[in-house]
DNA sequence: AGCAAGTCTATTAATAGAATAGACATTATG
DNA sequence: CATAATGTCTATTCTATTAATAGACTTGCT
């Protein structure tokens, strides 16, 4: 598995799009302009988002692009499949199945190359833009997710201020 | 972390060397026959894999190749990276390091392509020609007790997904 | 109407991937 | 020592992919 230039593109691009989710739809000319990424080129990154159903965009002045889902739902996964292609770093997880199944001169080969597979899809089938958005690394401790309650205070809530 | 054709190739032709290996040197055209590997493409690789001193060859007449090393001592990785490059699937392990010291916007992403490029890491240093000739899998290797951080990469510790 | 957006199609330049070709160098052996 | 068998090296070709740019077109707010 390879991410590309265009793939990295790609995720910045949703990233910003997370952070400004519930801010209505977010010019290209913003986006590329906060990640620093070619704006002709985002173009047809958004585009491409657009027709997987990941983003959704609004036509006409005020215009712009926006996630069609909450971050939390959408899966690193999904937008790298997209972009780059399958997660196998040979040939896709069928193919090598198929490979392990009849070829058996090298079914040992492929079955390395699976399991280099399955390893890279667990950790990106359990990441969501919401993650990577919220920073969340190593460093940071099991520490249990943020809510509402702990980013906008009870107090500040009761009195209409969020 | 992309294994091309001739990536595949060089795996291919290195099997059959540690399947002939004390059998002396073997010739180029008897490998890319027994592996259906085109003999010219064949020739490059061979000699990128005595550059960098895994095989060796016998010129002359009765010349041929055969391994350095045992075959037990050629692990998988080694072989990947000569031919295909990093396993990281963007960049190398030290410049997504550095990414994740100086770039705080991007650190979450960047920390999830080093958790994969570490996986696939784990897989293929510790699998070697002998294991993947003699049909062992990953399953039948020795096994050592799994630790969490086996299981589950930091990342996904750090988030509470235990 | 007019401007500010996204949409679509085409083109390009650079690079990598997968070979192929052919002349050259080395060595066993008859 | 001549010759055939082999690896070595350099160059070339063909194709696809990657990363980007350009420009005309469409939609919709004000």
């Amino acid at each position: 598995m390879k991410i590309s230039q265009k793939g990295l593109y790609a995720l910045q691009a949703l990233m910003a799009l997370a952070r400004h989710s519930n801010q209505g739809a977010i010019r290209i000319r913003d986006i590329a302009y906060e990640e620093g990424l070619p704006e002709k080129f985002l173009e047809l990154i958004l585009l491409e988002l657009k027709n997987a159903r990941i983003v959704e965009s609004v036509r006409g002045a005020k215009g712009g692009y926006q996630l069609r889902r909450a971050s939390s739902e959408i899966r690193l996964s999904e937008i790298i499949r997209l972009i780059d292609g399958p997660l196998a770093p040979f040939g896709d997880a069928e193919q090598l199945r198929d490979l392990i199944d009849s070829d058996v001169e090298h079914r040992a080969l492929y079955k390395v190359f699976l399991d280099v597979r399955d390893a890279a899809a667990k950790i990106l089938e359990n990441t969501t833009l919401a993650d990577i958005v919220d920073g969340r690394t190593s460093q940071s401790k099991k520490r249990k997710r943020k809510t509402d309650a702990d980013v906008f205070p009870m107090s500040l809530i009761a009195r209409g201020e969020k």
